[in-house]
DNA sequence: GTAATGCATTACCGTACGGTAAGACATCGC
DNA sequence: GCGATGTCTTACCGTACGGTAATGCATTAC
């Protein structure tokens, strides 16, 4: 169950909704890369948001050279938001044909 | 795109998601019904977080007499949500697939 | 009318969080 | 080796948030 306290603590920030947008846009990406999408934003900033996410499970981070190769965990995603989308199932029949249609 | 900001704000704590939960299992309930599921709370602290959903359009409240009644407000909530969770639709074979045998 | 109930609202407190800045560390280019 | 680069870490600051307590405001009961 604390891994949903986990799970929506991440997406609560919009900076680290949009770092997931773009991984799941532009696979995989360095922190420079990511950084070059907020220029209002400090590097260190964002690699405290990636070490966030990391806790959270919802990236996967490894090493390339000196750089740190992070990429989008939607396994791990979608296994925790899973069975919370499943408790209001009933109420969302329009919503999930919206999604059988995408599907 | 400030709703879906809304929205996971209010998702990010833990006692109103179990609140929405409560409203999603029991239909809708008034503050005191409410309050008494959270017997480590008091009771103006439930009625702020209702407040808090309510702003964020996840609630509808309605006053019965002296009471205020709140129930789920899944249409809002659907609509919210289905925009973010499409953008990972590729991602999420399993997991729609396990949506659509519930649906 | 008066007292009690149910909820909202305000003010306040402690803490957690987002952000920046500065320093440490490892890696690459020379 | 040496300097530059990329990232992590730590410390710090301001603010926003969860929680309580107290007050106010309707509505019901008497």
């Amino acid at each position: 169950m604390s891994e949903q306290d986990d799970l929506f603590r991440a997406l609560a920030d919009p900076t680290r909704r949009r770092i997931l947008d773009l991984l799941a846009e532009l696979g995989p990406q360095t922190v420079g890369d990511l950084a070059g999408h907020f220029p209002e934003l400090v590097a260190s900033g964002i690699s405290k948001h990636l070490m966030a996410l990391r806790a959270a499970d919802l990236v996967t981070a490894t090493r390339e050279g000196r750089h740190q190769r992070y990429a989008l965990n939607a396994d791990a995603m979608s296994r925790a938001l899973a069975p919370w989308l499943a408790k209001y199932e009933s109420y969302w029949s329009s919503a999930l044909s919206r999604l059988r249609d995408l599907a």
